[in-house]
DNA sequence: TAATTCTACGAAAACGTTTTCGAGGTTTTG
DNA sequence: CAAAACCTCGAAAACGTTTTCGTAGAATTA
């Protein structure tokens, strides 16, 4: 129950000034070493630490984090968190998470909330509906402030910061190939709607392949799914008429769905149909059978976006006002769903 | 690139004192409504924010809990710092978030740089060394100085404190008692080493249900898994006998391991074999076939655990003394890896 | 008109640090 | 021996708030 100590305490125990106790713990020279070691010893016996929030303050810095993402049980979000906390950790920063769920005010809100002195900077992924929406007043007005924001994934373009993000369409493209190089011929594409921007990215590398490789890309071959958590009924109707030999999903989620529903339907995987998705999560790890899939890198992505932050936060000018956008290389893991 | 507003710059630039503005923007009767309205347009129009550290400085308290977990990667972990984060949002507070990475001396370093003023309560997970370890002195140092802890899942019994645990021994006896009716006769149980809580707990009650209905318990049927990646050859080298009707396992991944291993071997599932596991996640329902679990309400946790931790925190005096220990009901969701 | 009460604001302390500056006393230097 | 340098420490400002208290002038009361 012992009140936390403080320099004010220590000065009135040891009968000298705050400021003799803040050298003598900074080991100064200004404090002979008798009195030095003689508040070093206090300290340390009564296990003095100051205390952050007075430090912040009078640093003007927190040594902290925000980090905003949709949802944190998806495990790519995860992956990134974790990759983030790793980075930040090692330079002496701490992470504040806060989570939009998918909603364009919460994010503002969360925003507002850390903007004013919590953090020194944001690392996150827009919500869906922010996409949706196309409104960034919220960014722009911690960029204004000087602010960093590193974005990944789901990034907004014409923001000033830096970003992280996979080359969606050429994953896309790869992963197409790869289908068209085991000789599917029908492919068919479960995404999102066009404004999450990596369903659309991912859309336009699967068409581009196709086209590259001289196939019709055929619009009713592609499926976008709104309703993430009912996603079951719209696969089911997308697969019914059994056309499709190849197939490509933009998380795992869908893939899985779609594999189950193939197997109901009395077919062989990856016999009859191919299955490539994007997001190599635990489902594609362990699904049955498992999911040859593009892997996303979050640890990765996570790492980097606190390292580019850290170093903005710590370069001495904040006039270096050059933006990068970082494309973390994804790789294809060849699994069982694909021959 | 405006710098932050302050109450400073408000004061001067209205030519009034600090005082005044600070008044003026709570609504003060002591301020002229002319004085009032004024100050109130200017800090809209350049939407002033308080700045949180010096709240926090000045009322010593931060609005911010801390989290710390061992892994966020794990589903489970995942779920409960959703439900913390929901109730901690609701209640005009902010999440902080370290991990242990299940590191003894990575918890206690977290703790005591968080500890610092940083926030206002933890809500925490232990890590496995510290369960090994049974050493607590970083606990003991945070609640002495009154700073409340609320631990869930993997708790130190002997930490004063409140917890939220759901009842592991009852909840694998209610599992056992179910494979047992569903005519199992040779159980087996895929567990942890036991200084894990967890696995300790749903070992008991494993062997409490085998007993009460008069089975033999052998401790040969019980698999201690100490490496989580790598356990699929010591699973493989417990089920290759094949003696097994039924499984319990401690968690999914041991789970849908072991059902790939036995359909490997050519049994069915759940026709030869079922398999209950705990902890209801991504893989248990995505699995071939999907898995019977028990639920751990990872959410329902998180959100209890921030709850009792915020009224602590706001209840007027620290000296309420009385710690409770809620536990969570678990619920048995049938799938298909059961008959 | 003198005493009292309001009204409207400002000064200053407090939260816990760090840091700059100044000053008293001792030692060295010329 | 006077001047300069040095050693050791404390006072105070600063970071951005909130809040208590004081006060000058105006309005009210007796």
């Amino acid at each position: 129950m012992a009140q936390k100590l403080t320099l004010k305490k220590i000065a009135q125990e040891l009968k000298v000034s705050i400021s003799t106790v803040s050298k003598a713990l900074r080991d100064s020279h200004e404090i002979s070493v008798e009195t030095r070691t003689k508040i070093q010893e206090y300290a340390k016996q009564y296990n003095f630490k100051p205390n952050n929030i007075a430090l912040s303050l009078k640093n003007q810095k927190t040594k902290k984090i925000g980090v905003i993402i949709p949802e944190i049980v998806h495990h790519f979000f995860a992956t990134v968190i974790s990759g983030v906390e790793r980075v930040a950790n090692e330079k002496g920063y701490q992470v504040i998470i806060c989570l939009s769920g998918e909603s364009f005010d919460k994010e503002v809100v969360n925003m507002d909330m850390l903007a004013n002195g919590s953090i020194d900077g944001f690392v996150m992924s827009l919500s869906k509906e922010t996409m949706e929406r196309q409104d960034f007043h919220h960014l722009r007005e911690v960029t204004n402030q000087g602010m960093p924001i590193v974005m990944f994934d789901r990034v907004a373009d014409d923001i000033a910061c830096d970003k992280i993000i996979i080359d969606d369409v050429e994953a896309a493209n790869k992963a197409t190939d790869f289908l068209l190089r085991k000789n599917c011929r029908n492919l068919g594409l479960i995404s999102t709607p066009d404004y999450v921007n990596v369903g659309r990215l991912r859309t336009q590398g699967f068409k581009e392949a196709l086209m590259k490789r001289g196939f019709e890309v055929d619009d009713q071959a592609i499926l976008k799914v709104e309703d993430i958590e009912n996603c079951g009924d719209k696969i089911k109707a997308f697969l019914t008429d059994g056309k499709y030999d190849g197939l490509l999903a933009v998380n795992e989620l869908f893939a899985v769905t779609a594999s189950k529903i193939l197997q109901g339907m009395g077919k062989e995987i990856p016999k009859d149909v191919a299955i490539v998705a994007f997001t190599d999560g635990m489902l594609s790890k362990y699904a049955s059978p498992t999911l040859t899939t593009i892997g996303q890198k979050g640890e990765e992505m996570g790492g980097l976006a606190a390292a580019k932050l850290i170093q903005k936060l710590e370069s001495d000018h904040q006039e270096d006002e050059t933006y990068e956008t970082v494309i973390v290389k994804t790789s294809l893991i060849e699994r069982e769903s694909t021959p």
